[in-house]
DNA sequence: TTCCGATTTAAGAATCATTCTGAATCAGGC
DNA sequence: GCCTGATTCAGAATGATTCTTAAATCGGAA
């Protein structure tokens, strides 16, 4: 059972719901807050970083259980593991079309939309590979920051 | 020393020679044949994966050293890390412009060219996040063979 | 309210992909 | 051919992630 002051003025409580109930998962305290912090995650984080950050709220709460909460959202198609080598798995709530900027210094992620790419629709070269159900640009590179502190260490 | 029959008939060798050769590295007869069988790979394979295929020709070779030389090629840009969500790393020695399809199921990945979306150039929409070098499609679905294995599970 | 299977926690252990360590061997410049 | 720093091998270590055990607590249907 969910304390209400969980639920207020948390936008995310409706979808985190419905994800559960239509998954006939429980609906705990643990798994709405880790839900909650991945989905205001604007940075793709770890299970680790996630860890850290409902520890805030939640001091008592296992590393084990965010890793478990994780695979069990992922296996049920709540959030997604991002495609990105990286030594930790890195975890998106966001399902909707959209890309990512991946930086080759620190694997920082940053989304973006593209509409011109959005419409393209699927390339005819992969239509016999199988069943295709979503498209995603990966634009690499070296991020804002990390530029501004090679320039700083090299100044 | 590289003995004669490594390099004769190898197509990649000059590629190899010119790599190590600019990255001041010694041309030893294990680096090449791991870069050997990562050249002649359709398929990503992971270190372990490569660790076999050399084995083979090369069955006193060590795992470690598979591994740590894959990640020397990758840090002088010979080689890419691919971006995939996996247990284990997995590398491409194609580094020109191509595209993947990554199946859900069994996470292989297959390469494909679309130039339609190569003369996009690069979105507006992140002229502002860093230096970008590259960009590349991400397909997602579920391949044939495993739409084939799932087919005859059910039937 | 009761009940029961689901879930969490704590604590420790296990797994396994990957990296480290130290001794032996080797590539290649001179 | 000599020499020296680079590289390899065999075995050990590391760390992200998952498992185990057992007890306690909980969510939610009835």
């Amino acid at each position: 059972m969910i304390p209400a002051e969980q639920t207020s003025d948390n936008p995310n409580f409706e979808r985190f719901q419905t994800i559960c109930r239509d998954a006939g998962l429980k609906l705990t305290p643990q798994r709405l807050e880790i839900y909650n912090e991945l989905a205001v995650a604007r940075d793709h984080p770890s299970a680790e970083d996630i860890f850290h950050r409902v520890r805030r709220r939640m001091p008592t709460i296992a590393l084990d259980t965010v890793y478990r909460t994780l695979t069990t959202f992922e296996s049920i198609g709540a959030i997604a593991r991002v495609d990105v080598a990286d030594d930790r798995a890195r975890f998106d709530a966001e399902l909707g079309p959209h890309h990512h900027c991946v930086c080759a210094r620190c694997r920082s992620i940053k989304d973006f939309q593209w509409e011109t790419f959005d419409i393209l629709g699927m390339p005819k070269e992969t239509s016999a590979w199988g069943r295709l159900m979503d498209k995603q640009v990966v634009l690499r590179g070296v991020c804002r920051d990390c530029l501004r502190k090679e320039a700083d260490s090299e100044g």
